[in-house]
DNA sequence: ATATTGACCATTTTGTTCATTTAGTCATTT
DNA sequence: AAATGACTAAATGAACAAAATGGTCAATAT
């Protein structure tokens, strides 16, 4: 991949993260790419593709990050486990998201909006067919995969995002454990 | 209670709830409820404190409805699996927090948002001074009340609210079956 | 030739003004 | 004493002007 576009897709990360899509301007990301705004229209055809591919490229890197930890010779829950821990390491990087998150819910960026829907639909595909896989093995209870896919990914929202819009952060060892006490072994005794 | 009173409660939540608090007039409550508006103000401060007293009813009301089925003497899970389907029956008269819900989220009024925030503390509040007394009781497995409450409370959002923004509503058998099976005896088997 | 650029344009967003609407009051009526 | 609706001050939003922004392209640099 050419230098440059590296340079312009850094820079709207970093505009992105900081200030979210609607309030980075296209003469931002250029000065702070340090190329002429012409420049950025040779390699995306408008911010909207910008963002997307961004975003686009953090899939790919979440999936990457997710199936370097999983194994298949392992239990669903051990892989579960590995994989949340992967993704809550990633929080740094999840800035982007967060501001993102945050703009869809405060502001409602059509692109924004779009963006977060297709992010939502992949991870939810994602999660799903790795439960069909383990229903298959007979590793876990015979569920509705697609619901559960949801409640597990609203589950993980509503624990790295939403409690600390309230509370103070939680600890990816106490999400993790959270995660697991509440979702996999259930709170009976 | 006055018969007025009665009146304009009635009025003002059946508006509230069929267009929203803000575009809901004081002079639409007044014609509603067959009053003039300025009786209104004998009763309520203001607008607000009307939306106030309407929601504090109705937290009165579903406390009623959950210590109606709650009993003591059974389980924990028992009793949340009771008042849940009770709260499921309620759907009807959820209409007024459906409206309200959405309110908060794509306008965002202020008084709708303080007044959905004390819902939901109240709300917070109930479900972990049970889950403190089922800890202590020794039903449930030791685990932080406030968080658990917070995930419970997120669970059921996300499976009676948010499910259906994408997909066919859950029948409240579905939704019982759903929030026992993850929440309470978990995927393991 | 090819890649890069920033002045430029069309469109969108933001700021402002002003007429309309609405929450809330109070003198009058019931 | 209770109820009312015309009235007022404040909030709202429609309409317009000004500023900002996404995207283009002729000129420039490599």
């Amino acid at each position: 991949m050419s230098n440059k576009k590296q340079q312009i897709i850094e820079a709207a990360t970093k505009s992105f993260s900081l200030f979210g899509y609607k309030a980075t301007t296209m003469d931002q990301v250029a000065k702070v790419a340090n190329v002429g705004k012409g420049t950025i229209y040779t390699f995306f055809k408008s911010k909207e593709e910008l963002l997307d591919e961004i975003v686009s490229s953090l899939i790919v890197e979440m999936k990457e990050a997710a199936e370097e930890v999983v194994d298949p010779h392992l239990s669903f829950f051990e892989n579960a486990h590995r994989a949340l821990y992967r993704f809550l390491e990633f929080r740094k990087k999840h800035q982007l998201l967060i501001k993102l998150l945050q703009e869809e819910k405060e502001i409602g960026t059509p692109a924004v909006q779009e963006v977060m829907k297709r992010l939502e639909s992949t991870i939810l595909a994602y999660i799903k067919q790795k439960i069909e896989a383990a229903i298959e093995k007979g590793e876990i209870k015979n569920c509705n995969p697609e619901i559960t896919a949801f409640l597990m990914f609203k589950m993980y929202i509503a624990l790295v995002f939403e409690w600390e819009q309230t509370h103070e952060p939680l600890s990816k060892e106490q999400i993790a454990e959270l995660f697991e006490l509440y979702f996999l072994k259930g709170l009976s005794k």
